[in-house]
RNA sequence: GCGGGCGUGGCGUAAUGGUAGCCGCAACGGACUUAAAAUCCGUUGGGAGAAAUCCCGUGCCGGUUCGAGUCCGGCCGCCCGCACCA
């Protein structure tokens, strides 16, 4: 039979105008459905999208249809996360407006998107750089100053040199710019911050209750919000001669109950005493500026010798008087974290003991295993770190001795709290998210700076604070500064002259919320109460693992924060959240190094060469589509060439979605040569009679699959297996082409035809969520009037989805010897004779003595014998 | 260094502690065709055998079990995250 080849490129553009023309995905609040809130992480308007973005959308998109499908109200909106550095890049090279540069990607993208035929409510789009959004985020950020959330302080931060801009800890990955790629420097500047420590503990614990957030995830972000505890307390300091000093030396530790093995304290090279002191001694001042030079990247800190410098002042031990511990700077002790000073260890520390040896100090041991003798126990350059605390008693500690860690460490804080020098502390990893950037292509932060009185929120109803749009990018620095007159207002509270703050907000800000704004994206509120209760949390959201700390913790941190000032009734935003794999592929490069594309590498007897030039080629391995690697595939060409659905579904077959997917050249051809198979099966069933629906013998074994299939793919897809589910399918079409292959038997019997018809039918409802464009044409062609989008997921029949007969594998002590059919739920007696009748199991028990029998319902005889 | 994950055919992968390798890709053989493409049918973990069938096989070593790809212990390899956090 001549059927003519499917043409995506006439019916994909057809049904992408019919669902938009019926607003087939326009959602709106429905008490009477279950609601399911599906989220893609939304793009970066960098140019065009790329593989990537396809497989996360499709994955979206699957879902979102899915659901639809099996009754759910679905909310599924697309926006843009619009703010951000390479549109000033772009205007700084090419002299074009980050305005225009931004909408333009927008309008370029979304054209891309659209032609990917997503289920997506594009009547909720917004940009995160419209006025009309971003002024709710400046109207939040004065809530949360009023709420005691927002804190504005001079303090030392991280400075990318490339985009001259201070960056936040999340966005410094080995002590580079997470953008630029720049060594970040340390400086000392005045910043807004945002006071997520404040909530450091339930960020933390809250992890628990998020059972659908991947395992690695959660463990990512507990470690970097790192809660530990200990105890903060306070030496008396001393000088040379044994005086002593007005002031002390706070520290904090986790290992208290070592306080007996102590022989130094070490203090950051920024401590306020390493900065008095520098300034009567010129080796400190030194050992200070050789320490800043040092820098934060992870090669010179994995590098740097412990080192330090005396400061000439010396603590009391706190429980052996007399004692007394020499104070260092020292390269190893950060400001940022705990007290920024620190006493030393040496004998249970990696860094102390490095530093003890360094500079000739005593190393204590005061914890040894147990069962050790005291006496013999020597510490010279290992320390001795214990496992597992109770396996560990105290030595050397007086009054400690014979204890184990935990006892220790609960009789020195209880002494120390006793003698009023200190106390328990819970200490965090976490810092406050400085969210100042010295940029123009982002949100003004609202506020005045005023000389009569001082920083003035803007005024809710002088909202937004618009950025201008005549700015020049014809030097370093942020531009809003350098606008003539952008800057100069009248104070919001005095009416006197006053200065705008010329900073913008992290653009981690605009994507901690948007999720929100989805659910009223033109509410005059930022987020309008009803709309959120009905819709969140978001029930599924998926993106890249790369965002696992950052926008992650950010947006579980702002729902607290809106949660706070009341603007949103929940704590976490995303239920459930899945971090899909890349997009790889094959790389080369020539003897010299250059990148070549894929597309020009061609095999000669085995060995790769360039298609041109004859060249021989390196094969690099197969990477992350990068532009730099130069092995990146365009989806518009592979959309054009092939189809969205075929690129779809290549993106969900064979790979998990968890894991990196290779995109080839041969597997986008094997999808497409299925979405030809699928055409060419429902035009041959569309020309046969329908026939009709029994439980007929001859159509029994088909309608059996094909509600199975239903049944394990509705499960499958529920579970986010879009690889097992496309297995099914295809197994499903491999049934249906082997009864059509049969024309005799398909010819004689309308009781086999209506069950090839039915699982037809139903082959095309279970790619739908898939391949959309190619099911509504296959389900027109079978005879249908409604559309595929319009159509209920089919149900699974229990009569043919219950197994009545069941394969039992027979084994002899353990190895397979046969396997016999049998009703299921058979008698075992019954089971046991008919088992003992097969030729192969008794060949294989003859002369032996059968010891057991194990039989596992339904599954496995297993037949235990001995000689 | 600390934490986590993963090792299965030529490749991507599948397998509630119960017949290892579903499905796909590639390859090979055949049908159709003047020919090619497309399509359809078949074979495809390794080894022995005419066949029935048997032996071996899920990174390596050991353990638990009637039975281990799966659970436990110890190695090896690869990948990811964090990293002077006191």
């Amino acid at each position: 039979m001549a059927t003519e080849r499917y043409n995506h490129r006439e019916t994909e553009p057809k049904w992408q105008a019919f669902w938009n023309k019926a607003k087939s995905f326009e959602s709106k609040e429905d008490s009477t459905r279950p609601k399911y809130y599906v989220l893609e992480m939304f793009p970066y308007p960098s140019g065009r999208i790329h593989m990537g973005h396809v497989r996360n959308y499709t994955m979206g998109d699957v879902i979102a249809r899915f659901r639809r499908a099996c009754g759910y109200n679905v909310l599924h909106p697309m926006g843009w996360d619009a703010f951000g550095m390479p549109a000033e890049n772009a205007a700084i090279e090419r002299g074009v407006h980050p305005k225009s540069w931004t909408y333009e990607n927008i309008a370029t993208m979304r054209g891309q998107l659209k032609s990917m035929g997503l289920s997506l409510d594009w009547s909720r789009e917004f940009a995160t750089c419209d006025p009309s959004y971003y002024m709710h985020e400046q109207a939040m950020f004065i809530d949360f100053m009023k709420a005691g959330l927002v804190e504005r302080r001079v303090s030392l931060v991280n400075w990318d040199p490339v985009d001259q801009t201070v960056l936040a800890n999340e966005q410094v990955i080995d002590g580079k710019g997470w953008r630029s790629g720049a060594a970040v420097e340390k400086r000392e500047l005045a910043q807004w911050f945002l006071k997520i420590t404040a909530y450091a503990d339930d960020l933390l614990s809250a992890l628990d209750h998020l059972p659908d957030w991947p395992e690695k995830v959660r463990l990512m972000q507990k470690n970097w919000i790192g809660r530990s505890e200990g105890m903060t307390f306070t030496f008396e300091l001393e000088d040379e001669s044994g005086k002593k000093l007005n002031e002390g030396l706070t520290v904090y530790t986790t290992r208290h109950d070592t306080i007996f093995g102590a022989s130094f304290c070490a203090v950051s090279a920024d401590h306020p005493l390493s900065k008095r002191l520098a300034e009567s001694n010129q080796a400190l001042a030194d050992f200070r500026k050789e320490v800043a030079a040092l820098g934060t990247s992870e090669e010179n800190i994995e590098r740097a010798e412990k080192r330090g410098c005396a400061l000439g002042i010396y603590a009391r031990h706190p429980f052996s008087k007399g004692v007394r511990l020499p104070v260092y700077a020292a390269n190893f002790v950060l400001m940022g974290y705990g007290e920024g000073a620190l006493f030393g260890c040496p004998a249970h520390d990696q860094r102390d003991i490095e530093f003890a040896i360094k500079y000739s100090l005593p190393i204590i041991p005061v914890v040894a295993p147990r069962g050790v003798d005291p006496a013999t126990f020597e510490i010279t350059t290992e320390p001795y770190v214990e496992k597992d605390d109770d396996q560990s008693v105290l030595i050397n500690s007086e009054f400690l001795n014979g204890m184990s860690v935990t006892d220790a460490k609960a009789e020195v804080a209880k002494r120390f709290e006793a003698a009023g020098i200190g106390k328990r502390t819970i200490n965090f990893r976490l810092r406050d998210w400085g969210v100042s950037r010295q940029r123009y292509w982002g949100c003004p932060i609202p506020v005045v700076h005023c000389k009569t009185c001082g920083i003035v929120p803007v005024p809710k109803s002088e909202l937004p604070v618009q950025l201008p749009d005549d700015v020049k990018f014809d030097k370093p620095g942020n531009p809003l500064s350098h606008h003539p007159t952008w800057k100069n207002v009248n104070c919001p509270s005095c009416g006197g002259k006053a200065e705008r703050e010329t900073d913008t907000f992290d653009t981690f800000i605009d994507s901690s919320w948007y999720f929100a704004r989805f659910t009223s994206p033109a509410d005059k509120e930022p987020v309008n109460a009803a709309a959120a209760k009905y819709w969140l949390p978001v029930d599924q959201y998926i993106g890249g693992v790369e965002h696992a700390i950052l926008h992650l913790l950010y947006s579980r941190f702002y729902a607290r924060a809106m949660h706070k000032t009341g603007h949103l009734n929940a704590d976490e935003p995303f239920a459930s959240l899945f971090t899909q794999g890349m997009v790889i592929h094959e790389t080369f490069k020539t003897k010299d190094g250059d990148w070549v594309l894929p597309s020009d590498a061609v095999q000669v007897n085995g060995a790769w060469q360039h298609a041109k030039t004859g060249e021989a080629l390196i094969v690099g391995g197969v990477e992350k589509m990068s532009k730099s690697k130069r092995n990146v595939v365009d989806p518009d060409a592979i959309i054009a060439a092939y189809g969205a659905d075929t690129a779809r579904w290549f993106m969900l077959s064979d790979t998990p979605p968890e894991r990196d997917i290779e995109w080839t050249e041969a597997g986008a051809e094997g999808s497409w040569r299925f979405t030809q198979r699928i055409w060419r099966i429902v035009n041959d069933v569309a020309a046969l009679p329908m026939g009709v629906l029994s439980d007929a013998a001859d159509g029994l074994a088909l309608r059996r699959q094909s509600h199975r299939s239903v049944a394990a793919i509705a499960d499958d897809l529920n579970n986010l297996r879009f690889n097992r589910a496309i297995a099914r399918i295809y197994e499903l079409s491999n049934a249906i082409t082997s009864a059509l292959a049969d024309k005799d038997s398909l010819l004689k019997s309308d009781t086999l035809q209506g069950a090839v018809t039915e699982a037809t039918q139903f082959l095309v409802l279970l790619m739908a969520p898939m391949m959309p464009h190619l099911a509504e044409e296959c389900w027109g062609l079978l005879g249908n009037f409604s559309a595929v989008v319009d159509t209920p997921w089919p149900q699974a029949l229990d009569r043919f989805v219950t197994v009545d007969e069941v394969t039992v594998a027979i084994q002899v002590n353990g190895k397979r010897r046969d396997e016999i059919l049998v009703p299921k739920g058979i008698d075992r007696a019954i089971l046991e004779g008919k088992v003992m009748q097969l030729e192969n199991i008794k060949r294989a028990l003859e002369g032996k003595q059968v010891k057991k029998l194990v039989i596992v319902p339904d599954r496995v005889v297993n037949i235990v014998v001995g000689d």
